[in-house]
DNA sequence: CTTTGTGAATATTTTCACAGCT
DNA sequence: AGCTGTGAAAATATTCACAAAG
């Protein structure tokens, strides 16, 4: 039921990278069904919660059996929408940018950086991974030839809102922000900062109440 | 009042930090005072919302005035217990590395990479930044020496595991796993997996249904 | 037996709306 | 005037608990 009709709690998006991951994983051992409860296990996740996530895309499952491991992956990368390979813009190759592009986890769901700028007069015509390294100043036309909607910004903190604006204006859609720099993007364009430290921050906060953390 | 006492709910410490930076921001740009309209928008959150976060700790706005900039930020950092400096241990000092132990928003917010580890002889002995490479075989005696309790991944898939283990062995509380594997700590330790990867990968499915995202 | 899918119950989060202070 | 702090309401999220299905 409900394969379609009602809108999708955001929550729900939220969490189906979650499930995606864990069902790679057991695709990777081999293991052919999963129970609810065995997800909950591996992901933290309450299983009742899960099973009602999953039925907001349909029925999924086999009563007494559980879900298909292969089938319920392929099912969630069909709603996502990574069951087709999609390409990115990275700005910045040094040892973030570079970092990126070697990232494994990027490739096993189907991203392909296809472009990638940096200013260095070193770097432009060099290749990164099979890359070539194209000229900040092209931006607008490499993208607009690839049809590219989304990019990872790792250049230097002050060169970050001129890098945003660049590529909202070659009709970027996604943009993931590597820098410490707060940016701000036009409407339609997504922007996500992904800021490691205040992950260590908040945690900080419970470390103390804790007691595990000389009081100094 | 409630200073203490009952829980602080989970959602309202994710969500300190991000108003701990619109408030180092804003005092940056000279700004005396702001009001909790000013920082919704600057963050995205509720005004409402953020002003009952705050009270869990206190009174900390003036009524018809706003928030004192400077004394919020310094009393979330001490909520927080950012406003003291923490040392931090990285393993891995390859591309990755090496961008993380660079990063401006570490030292910000008093983070110090007191001691970093890699296994590559061609880095051992080296220095990043400052601080002095050691051989991973040195984390146990080099973390007990400087007391260290949180410390940053960036190792090769393969290793991540391993390290995760030495670290836990080593007495280490918080870790932030930048790489791709998924790892396990003993209970006690937390981990933090960073992958931006999940990002994207949800946004895909906003981006299909040709929806935007709720105002952010 | 096992496990899904789901109505009902519970808990939590978010938002509104305004009294009261500056 | 402008804004906080907060009861009350609304909206969501989470969990329970079990009938139905393999």
């Amino acid at each position: 039921m409900a394969t379609k009709g009602s809108a999708v709690p955001e929550g729900v998006i939220e969490r189906l990278p979650a499930y995606l991951n864990c069902l790679m994983d057991l695709e990777e051992e081999r293991v052919a069904t999963v129970s609810s409860q065995r997800m909950s296990d591996l992901t933290g996740i309450n299983a009742a919660e899960i099973r009602r996530d999953l039925v907001h895309f349909g029925s999924f499952g086999i009563k007494g059996v559980g879900y298909d491991v292969k089938s319920l992956a392929g099912r969630i990368q069909k709603i996502l929408g990574s069951d087709k390979p999609h390409r990115i813009a990275l700005v910045g190759a040094g040892n973030l940018g570079s970092a990126i592009a070697k990232y494994d986890g990027l490739r096993k769901h189907g991203f392909e950086i296809a472009a990638i700028f940096d200013k260095d007069p070193a770097r432009i015509g060099k290749r990164l991974g099979a890359t070539l390294i194209h000229h900040p100043k092209e931006i607008d036309q490499v993208i607009g030839h690839h049809g590219i909607y989304m990019a990872i910004v790792a250049v230097p903190p002050d060169a970050a809102q001129r890098t945003v604006d660049q590529l909202a204006a070659a009709g970027v859609k996604v943009i993931l922000n590597y820098t410490s720099a707060r940016v701000t993007a036009p409407d339609g364009v997504q922007v996500h900062n992904s800021d490691p430290v205040n992950e260590l921050l908040y945690t900080l906060y419970y470390l103390r109440s804790r007691k595990q953390v000389p009081e100094g």
